[in-house]
DNA sequence: TTCCAGGCCC
DNA sequence: GGGCCTGGAA
């Protein structure tokens, strides 16, 4: 061990804290003036305070921009108007209401989340972001944005855009690729809260709205930031090199050939296992090889499948490279777990984006 | 065509 | 720390 010559930073105390306070004043006031003259305030999910729905919005909004869940969001509702028809609902339909929406986990946990709110809460969301992050699919970020817009409580968020407004605000060094910075960074952000609960919603809602427009990830704004001057990296002329993150995504590349039988109009689909890609969605069968599909092919009909354009899929990590390959049925066949379906009863199936485009 | 953002769970 | 999906930007 070395000898200790200097102060060691501790766990809850840096450099940064005495700026960060001196800060947060005249940062909160100036960001809830700005989100109250121009921030967002007609979004459907922004005309109540209803935790229902601020929840199933801010469900939606993660991973996904805000146009392509208006639509969602509208129809979610209209089929699964409170927790509880969400609540009695089957997965299934849950996860056809979400087809194309991306990141299924999160269907399911919304359903999980509803059960528990109707058989553990009396039907009634929890009060405090502590006990809603106790609820499936809700995390830290997410739970303090529905207890500030809904019951005014004093908590931070810390979504993408947040870490990039507080990154370049404190041009804060960290890595954020680093668990250990990311949590200096929150206790930052919980420094930076305005004083009165009052001001929450407002508070919140302005660095979502900071984020998603002016302090871009590319080409801020800063001249027409309402915190020009007490940015710092604006002040170096530096906004762009900050948030901080070093991991580097490592890509590879999948092939893969798609199955496509028909039979009298209906498609042969399988549903996928309820983990890992595509969990619980339905597809059509895959195969590793050209050579595999086409000793299923022939098992089933006389003649060859039809190859179609190849179909590229990016996910996280891998490049997917789809064959798909079309085979009309003369005689009906079982190929195996699975269900016939007709055109006119996709709607009904939860299917995978690019799976819904080849069909469509 | 490739690259990238994005919150939670295990 | 790795996996998940899609749309939009570069």
């Amino acid at each position: 061990m070395p000898t200790l010559s200097a102060p060691t930073p501790t766990a809850t105390t840096d450099a940064l804290d005495t700026t960060v306070a001196a800060l947060a004043p005249d940062f909160a006031l100036r960001l809830v003036a700005w989100q109250r003259q121009h921030g967002r305030h007609a979004l459907p999910w922004q005309q109540t305070r209803d935790p229902y729905r601020v929840w199933l919005s801010e469900i939606m909004l993660q991973q996904t921009q805000v146009t392509t869940v208006l639509g969602y969001y509208q129809r979610f509702l209209a089929r699964f108007p409170t927790v509880r028809t969400l609540a009695d609902a089957h997965l299934d339909e849950v996860l056809a209401m979400w087809q194309g929406l991306g990141y299924y986990s999160r269907a399911r946990n919304l359903h999980r989340c509803a059960q528990a709110v109707r058989d553990q809460h009396g039907g009634e969301f929890p009060r405090t972001a502590a006990q809603l992050a106790e609820l499936s699919g809700i995390g830290r970020s997410t739970a303090a944005a529905i207890a500030s817009f809904c019951f005014d409580e004093r908590v931070a968020i810390l979504d993408g855009n947040v870490k990039r407004v507080l990154g370049r605000l404190l041009a804060f060094d960290g890595d954020l690729a680093s668990s250990a910075q990311e949590k200096r960074l929150w206790r930052h952000a919980e420094t930076l809260l305005p004083a009165a609960g009052a001001d929450m919603p407002s508070y919140t809602q302005g660095l979502m709205d900071l984020g998603a427009s002016l302090c871009a990830t590319r080409s801020p704004q800063c001249l027409l930031c309402p915190v020009q001057g007490l940015c710092e990296a604006q002040r170096r002329g530096v906004a762009e090199q900050f948030p901080i993150k070093t991991r580097k995504l490592k890509r590879s590349r999948r092939e893969q050939w798609w199955l496509w039988l028909e039979h009298e109009g209906r498609i042969w689909l399988e549903q996928r296992p309820a983990t890992g890609v595509w969990a619980g969605l339905w597809s059509l069968p895959l195969f590793d090889d050209e050579a595999q599909l086409l000793a299923q092919a022939q098992a089933l009909a006389a003649t060859a499948p039809e190859p179609l354009p190849r179909v590229d899929h990016a996910l996280t990590h891998f490049d997917w490279v789809l064959h798909p390959r079309r085979l009309v049925l003369e005689r009906r066949a079982e190929p195996g777990p699975g269900a016939w379906v007709a055109r006119d009863d996709l709607a009904r199936y939860a299917l995978p984006a690019p799976l819904k485009k080849l069909l469509g």
